[in-house]
DNA sequence: CGAATTTGACCTGCGC
DNA sequence: GCGCAGGTCAAATTCG
């Protein structure tokens, strides 16, 4: 019996042979009911756990969010506060070192459909596109845009798919607008300071876990130890 | 018909 | 110098 697919957890649960012989039958029926109880319990078992590993991701991300949001723990080539769409830096890479990141703004937007190849991100801007090439890194393609009001306005945009969750479009601003919002729908919200209702804080939040989440069961080491734990608590369970 | 998008070619920077 | 990868250009195509 697979309890979790994503996981591979076999659980190889002895099967059940029902015989003619009467008084067999009752102890087959007894039988049955303490592996049902001991299935139930098992089930308990990997529940919890996968609790616990998923208050450790929360955690995980708690820590990262003060690292990012402490300015005295910056330096040189980090991140710096965005301006081009109204948003910042979030997760991940805040830049190489090999030039100040000024001015560079990485978004996260969650898409419902990860299978729709239109990748236009709302942000108040009017965008204008001139370019589109696949990265070796990533199999989606990276659409480039400038803003519409380029050469007046040097403010360029990458967009592409995330290579860890296709459901979120990486955006990357290059450059600081000097016009104002051509639209008045709301701006890309952000981690520091442009989540203007805790709603969208918390649909951010969403997408930074499943992504950890995601890169998580993707490491074999991460699988393995999961395994272990798992079939070391049956083992337990079963000498008990 | 004009604006926007697509896409192959070209340019540039970097590592070897 | 060469090859590779990312970024940009511009002609062709599509769309409203």
């Amino acid at each position: 019996m697979v309890l979790d697919a994503s996981l591979g957890i076999d659980l190889n649960v002895t099967p059940f042979h029902k015989t003619d012989d009467t008084p067999q039958i009752n102890d087959d029926i007894n039988q049955m009911s303490l592996e049902n109880k001991k299935l139930r319990e098992m089930l308990t078992i990997v529940w919890d756990k996968n609790n616990t590993l998923q208050n450790h991701v929360n955690k995980l991300m708690q820590d990262n969010d003060v690292l990012l949001t402490n300015p005295n723990k910056r330096k040189f080539g980090e991140c710096e506060e965005g301006n081009a769409s109204g948003s910042t830096e979030n997760l991940h890479d805040c830049g190489s070192l090999k030039r100040p990141n000024e001015g560079i703004t990485r978004v996260y937007r969650r898409i419902d459909d990860p299978s729709d190849k239109n990748m236009v991100v709302k942000d108040g801007y009017h965008w204008r596109k001139y370019g589109q090439k696949v990265t070796r890194d990533n199999p989606s393609p990276r659409a480039y845009y400038k803003c519409s009001f380029a050469p007046f306005c040097p403010v360029k945009k990458k967009v592409q798919r995330s290579v860890e969750d296709a459901h979120l479009l990486v955006v990357i601003y290059e450059g600081e607008h000097n016009h104002e919002s051509l639209e008045k729908e709301p701006e890309i919200h952000t981690r520091n300071r442009c989540l203007n209702s805790s709603m969208e804080m918390l649909k951010f939040d969403e997408a930074l876990v499943e992504q950890m989440a995601n890169s998580l069961k993707r490491n074999p080491d991460f699988i393995e130890d999961l395994a272990d734990a798992i079939s070391s608590n049956i083992l337990e369970y079963d000498l008990l």
